[in-house]
DNA sequence: TTACCTTATGCAACAAATTGCATAGCTACA
DNA sequence: TGTAGCTATGCAATTTGTTGCATAAGGTAA
């Protein structure tokens, strides 16, 4: 249950509401790990249990209240603790496989569709990280945190890259059929 | 859930026992939709409810009975209707690209060593799909269920690659660091 | 002026996945 | 003789993930 380290992580960077990781998941962590703010808000109120987060009430005016959660001490003590945890492998779960595997009892011309918006999709990914590269990373001074995050982010470029080219070369492949 | 579905597909090639399945979703299908042997029991019941497979009893000596589940015709036509659906968006979990993102606060050290295992495990998986695509597929003449397996194989192998190179290139970097 | 979007939090119900356990006879190995 | 693995099925508990809903104030566009 690496969603309560990826919240961690998001915390050490600053406080924050769990609408503010709500919008991270969907932006910057949520590339390696997505969550809804259900999750979010459930998983928050066990970090406080636990203690690893302190939670404060911040009044605002117009907007509903925020409540800020800061990561505690013994928070960091337990990321380092789970960062020397071996890592588990990243669940296999892709439909399309399943539907390529099982060709002769699906529509063709469907398959081609759902590779076709695949394939957007990836593009639109691959878009988004190329755009924060830019603007973020590329030719800057980076400390170690930067850099940590510029890896995770060309591996995510690398990957998004790779995969169209595999969507391409499948979508081949079955007009070839 | 497309657990269902891949149980559906998997009983298109022949009856299954619940065992049987459990050691086609460890081999052959499972490199595309992963799922343990309890779950895939209770599917079973879901899909017997729904009329999707009927189930038998086959007696055996020495062994635990059999129950042998076959797909019915409203089974496959289930599976033609899920291959218009759109296919979902695999879902993104992997805790070392959270590592990495926030390798300020990780074991440097330990993160090798879980790197390492990594590009192991990609290996053992691409062994193995070279194994299967050498024996059953590798210049024999296909016909379309063939072709599709193959293609999925083919995905699976290029995937495995790409990732193994990636891994090299995410461990030289953390070696400049 | 109605309708929708954004901010902000959270409950409840349900579905799916994981982990642990139980049963039970057979085979292979040391 | 004991330990372990294979065959074969499945329950129960817990954790995770998804979907739908509720509240509530402000801004923005048709």
């Amino acid at each position: 249950m690496a969603l309560a380290e990826a919240i961690l992580v998001c915390l050490t960077e600053r406080p924050m509401s769990g609408y503010d990781l709500a919008k991270n998941f969907d932006a910057s962590i949520g590339f390696f790990w997505r969550a809804s703010h259900q999750q979010i808000y459930r998983e928050l109120g066990r970090l406080r249990e636990k203690g690893y987060v302190v939670s404060q009430e911040v009044s605002q005016d117009g907007k509903p209240n925020r409540i800020v959660h800061t990561l505690t001490p013994e928070g960091k003590k337990a990321l380092r603790a789970w960062s020397k945890k071996p890592a588990r492998q990243p669940s296999i779960k892709d439909d399309m496989l399943v539907k390529f595997y099982a060709l002769e009892n699906m529509d063709l011309d469907a398959l081609k569709d759902q590779l076709t918006i695949r394939m957007e999709q990836h593009q639109t990914k691959l878009s988004k990280y190329y755009r924060i590269k830019e603007r973020y990373y590329d030719g800057k001074t980076l400390d170690l945190t930067q850099k940590g995050k510029l890896i995770a982010l060309e591996m995510g470029i690398d990957q998004e890259v790779q995969t169209i080219q595999r969507l391409e070369e499948a979508m081949r492949k079955i007009g070839d059929l």
